[in-house]
RNA sequence: GCUGGUGUAGCUCAGCUGGUAGAGCAGCUGAUUUGUAAUCAGCAGGUCGGGGGUUCGAAUCCGUCCACCAGCUCCA
């Protein structure tokens, strides 16, 4: 990069260096009006920067608005940034002095050997690593929007006092800031939560409860072809479908360990501590069930690897706060599995997982925004997360590095993300707003089936165990419909959608002609509609594209001389006169290569 | 679970400082037979999220519960 190019925006480095300095701005202008206020921490980030604060005022959306004007000003004082280090001690009676009780415990955190480090803009002074703009006077004033105030935990602890965060973006000039408002305002429109409900997948109902969404026909539709594509494809890669209970007494999750770890967020039936009485609880996981099926009768090495698929549903007694629209909730289907294999058969089986879930996605349309973590257990954990010792999951994360580095595979490692069990590779996938969930999960497991007793004989007639993949293909069916929802907002490709074509009679002289045309598809096993009401054929139009019909086939009088039909596709429109035959050839086409279209 | 916001007809929303609700679209009925994004007219539709409380009187004020939204925390 040349020199002059190193002070653009294009330049990341660049970009965080002037959202961290707008931060800065953003806490001086606060302090400024509301002078009490505490500060915390104020970083850049992906979109932007926020900074997190201790106030007795709850800030208001005409609040932001006034401190978008004080932060104006500063910009126009031009104000110098001055950096300077104090030794440990000055450091924290300074910051003693200036009563701010959170950056005294940062500091106090601090390495023995830190370099404790501040930046000064005028009469504000923050205890920053940096590095800054040199000049307040650098950041275009009305390039600056705060976008929300929101509450954040004190350092991410639940168990700690709860902060307001206010983010804000900032560009160097205004139209870049109004082009991005307005593409984060159209991104919204595709928001699954919204579209789903408009477009009929789905509802949900007070009376049911939070997270208990209801799919609607057209919802229902499409997990059930999605299911029944997934179920193909894996029964083709070896695998042996079961279907297992939705509910066990509590003995089997004590066996799982789930009892220990999960209680909390199980659905329990009966009282979990009466032990004079059976206690049932509906499953949070398919792993106990489905290892039944291998313990059915002894296995021999021969009988390895072991490819079980369940179409499973399971429950989460999640928290109140975080249900989502589809993405989060608390009962859903999930394609899911397990591997039990040989230790040899490891990678060339973690290849298959991750081949497979990687068609699925990739035929979805969604592999593309996926990105790949690794997630990994903290030995530090407070909670004590983690079942197995510490040479046992050195050695299975060792494997998984290992696997993933000969697979190529580009990721991030998440410290603690990991299952209590082993570690995890998860394909994640953001959503509309950013936020950013598992979609596929591929886990290697070497604690359970010692648990369970799932042993197999091998060559030499010796009992060993097995590894285990717990994994999932395309995730679970309604977070997938809720992306898949976004990514195509709402237009979804042919092969998948509810109704793939609708016939929209001129007048109701092409009824007839309409509805014969109609059941040739349906013959075919296409999802077909015929609009059959008396409304003018713009009208019709108007709303097959709202719901957005794949396929309109305008049928009148002259078709109905020449023997034609007068399809429309959604987003290429008029496709012109043609036979039936044409038209069944290009959507046979269409829906026989998944086209995402 | 926590913080903040929201909840009025199927949908989108109006309803000022308390005086028992209104529009557009959708729906129904009738007329209209129409060639690529909204034909016209009429009718009907609501214990204002639920239970309480204050008041002569509550959609409006207070409290509580429920649901929805954003964020945090959590996510087998």
């Amino acid at each position: 990069m040349s020199e002059e190019n190193l002070y653009t925006f294009e330049n990341e480095q660049y970009r965080k260096t002037y959202w961290h300095t707008c931060s800065h701005v953003l806490a001086q202008a606060v302090k400024r009006l509301w002078p009490e206020t505490k500060l915390a921490i104020g970083p850049s980030i992906d979109n932007g920067f926020y900074y997190d604060l201790d106030s007795e005022e709850t800030f208001t959306a005409e609040d932001l608005e006034k401190i978008e004007a004080e932060m104006r000003k500063i910009c126009k004082e031009k104000l110098k940034l001055e950096r300077f280090e104090l030794p440990r001690e000055e450091a924290v009676k300074f910051m003693e002095e200036k009563g701010e009780p959170y950056k005294v415990e940062l500091i106090n955190d601090l390495p023995e050997d830190a370099v404790i480090s501040f930046y000064k803009q005028g009469d504000f002074t923050d205890l920053c690593a940096g590095p800054h703009l040199d000049s307040t006077g650098r950041i275009k004033g009305n390039g600056i929007k705060l976008t929300a105030c929101n509450a954040a935990y004190w350092r991410g602890d639940s168990s700690r006092k709860q902060l307001q965060r206010i983010y804000g973006i900032a560009f160097p000039k205004k139209d870049e800031l109004d082009e991005y408002l307005a593409k984060q305002a159209e991104a919204l429109k595709r928001d699954h939560n919204k579209l789903g409900r408009e477009l009929e997948y789905f509802t949900t109902v007070d009376s049911i409860g939070q997270g208990l969404p209801i799919l609607l026909p057209k919802g229902a539709r499409v997990v059930q072809l999605l299911q029944r594509w997934v179920e193909d494809t894996e029964q083709k890669r070896g695998y042996l479908l079961t279907k297992t209970p939705l509910m066990a007494k509590r003995d089997l999750y004590r066996i799982s360990g789930h009892w220990d770890h999960y209680l909390d967020g199980m659905f329990i039936l009966g009282d979990p501590h009466d032990e004079t009485k059976e206690c049932f609880a509906l499953r949070p996981m398919t792993c106990p069930f489905q290892y039944q099926v291998y313990l059915n009768r002894q296995r021999s090495y021969r009988d390895l690897p072991m490819r079980l698929g369940e179409t499973s549903t399971l429950f989460r007694n999640e928290d109140s706060g975080e249900m989502h629209g589809l993405i989060r909730v608390r009962q859903f289907t999930i394609s899911e599995g397990h591997l039990v294999l040989r230790p040899d058969q490891l990678e060339e089986e973690f290849k298959g997982c991750l081949d497979l879930a990687k068609y699925c996605l990739g035929t979805l349309g969604l592999l593309d925004k996926c990105t790949f973590r690794f997630s990994q257990w903290d030995p530090a954990n407070p909670n004590n997360k983690y079942e197995g010792t510490a040479e046992q999951w050195e050695e299975a994360q060792r494997v998984m590095a290992q696997i993933l580095d000969d697979l190529g595979v580009e990721y991030t490692i998440g410290i603690d993300e990991a299952a209590f069990y082993g570690p995890k590779l998860d394909i994640q996938y953001k959503n509309v707003y950013g936020k950013e969930d598992t979609l596929v999960t591929i886990q290697i497991d070497m604690l359970l089936a010692e648990r369970f007793g799932m042993y197999y004989i091998d060559e030499n007639g010796e009992k060993k165990l097995p590894y285990i993949i717990h994994r999932t293909s395309m995730g679970c069916y309604e977070r997938t419909l809720a992306y898949l929802i976004e990514e195509y907002a709402g237009a979804l490709p042919t092969w998948m959608a509810p109704e793939q074509v609708r016939f929209l009679p001129v007048t109701d002289r092409a009824s007839d002609y309409c509805a014969e045309q109609a059941k040739k598809l349906e013959a075919l096993g296409f999802r077909v509609e015929v609009d059959y009401r008396n409304e003018k054929i713009g009208k019709k139009i108007r709303e097959a594209q709202l719901e957005k019909i794949p396929y309109m086939v305008v049928v009148g009088d002259r078709d109905m001389e020449n023997g034609t039909v007068s399809p429309r596709h959604r987003a290429d429109g008029d496709l012109g006169a043609m036979s039936m035959e044409d038209f069944t050839a290009l959507l046979k086409d269409v829906v026989d290569s998944k086209a995402k279209k």
